[in-house]
DNA sequence: ATGCCATGCTCCGCATGA
């Protein structure tokens, strides 16, 4: 089973772009980030055409996150728990930026797609805004370890985790995605007992998921990795490989973010991993 | 120190993004 995450940056604007990605990548469930529209206004026509189950959370202009499946979905949850009280201004968290299913497959997995808040300026109101969304996302992570299932919480982390996930870290000193608490917060989600595909597949440094639009970012490769995938052990258990789609910042029309795909092995008795074997 | 680009809406300027 192959699982995308993509933050397409408006999913209308960007049709023709994310159909022609789909239709060659193929992958049996993805999740998008910053849709940028409401659920009555997703083109989910154009999707099913391709063979995939539609499932929304979408909000007018801004985030808006969408998960899409070759098999069916259920048990669908949209935001995170905790939202009365948890907005940038104190009033409750209405900001589209996790939905959650349960892919049945013939191994279900559960899936999350997450849109985790930039946080900029620091010394707004947005960046602790940004640290109790992880908070949030912690919490409901230990919960469905509780459950030792299977899943995947995949998405624009909006975290840059290590110096060498950007080209020029001295850049982001400064900045809501290199802060320590930012650092600090996926670091404690990682340390909850979860595997991060990179690491598993050992992607080579320099593996960026987004490139700014301004000042030539893709031409220099003045990128960073801020899309991740985050396994349960049961997920990490079937895990067979990751790839980058960069290709995909060389389209018409690309979203700043590029495809991050990973392939689980999905027989009904998982084989041991790769890096047990290798051990 | 700022704009550099891109999106959607209030729509010809603004807020947001990373």
């Amino acid at each position: 089973m192959r699982i995308a995450t993509w933050n397409v940056n408006s999913v209308n604007a960007r049709l023709p772009t994310v159909l022609a990605w789909l239709e060659a990548a193929a992958p049996d469930v993805v999740c998008f980030q910053e849709i940028k529209t409401i659920d009555e206004k997703f083109p989910r026509e154009a999707f099913e055409r391709l063979g995939y189950n539609v499932e929304t959370h979408g909000q007018k202009t801004y985030n808006g996150v969408a998960i899409l499946s070759k098999f069916p979905l259920s048990d669908i949850r949209r935001g995170l728990p905790g939202a009365e009280g948890a907005g940038p201004d104190g009033a409750d968290d209405d900001q589209a930026r996790y939905i959650e299913a349960l892919i049945e497959a013939p191994v279900p997995v559960r899936v999350g797609a997450i849109y985790l808040p930039n946080g900029n300026p620091v010394g707004t109101g947005k960046f602790p805004y940004k640290l109790a969304w992880f908070d949030r996302l912690n919490a409901h992570a230990r919960d469905l370890l509780a459950l030792e299932e299977p899943f995947v919480l995949c998405g624009d982390y909006n975290v840059i985790p290590e110096a060498v996930d950007a080209k020029n870290p001295a850049d982001w000193v400064g900045d809501a995605l290199f802060q320590p608490e930012s650092r600090a917060a996926f670091k404690a989600l990682k340390w909850l007992g979860l595997s991060e595909a990179g690491e598993l597949g050992e992607q080579p440094p320099g593996t960026y998921t987004f490139w700014d639009y301004q000042a030539g970012a893709w031409q220099r490769n003045n990128g960073i990795r801020i899309d991740f995938h985050l396994l349960s052990p049961q997920a990490a258990d079937r895990f067979r490989g990751v790839e980058t789609h960069r290709d995909a910042r060389d389209m018409d029309k690309p979203s700043d973010h590029v495809p991050v795909v990973i392939e689980l092995d999905m027989e009904e008795v998982a084989a041991p991993s790769a890096s047990l074997r290798a051990a």
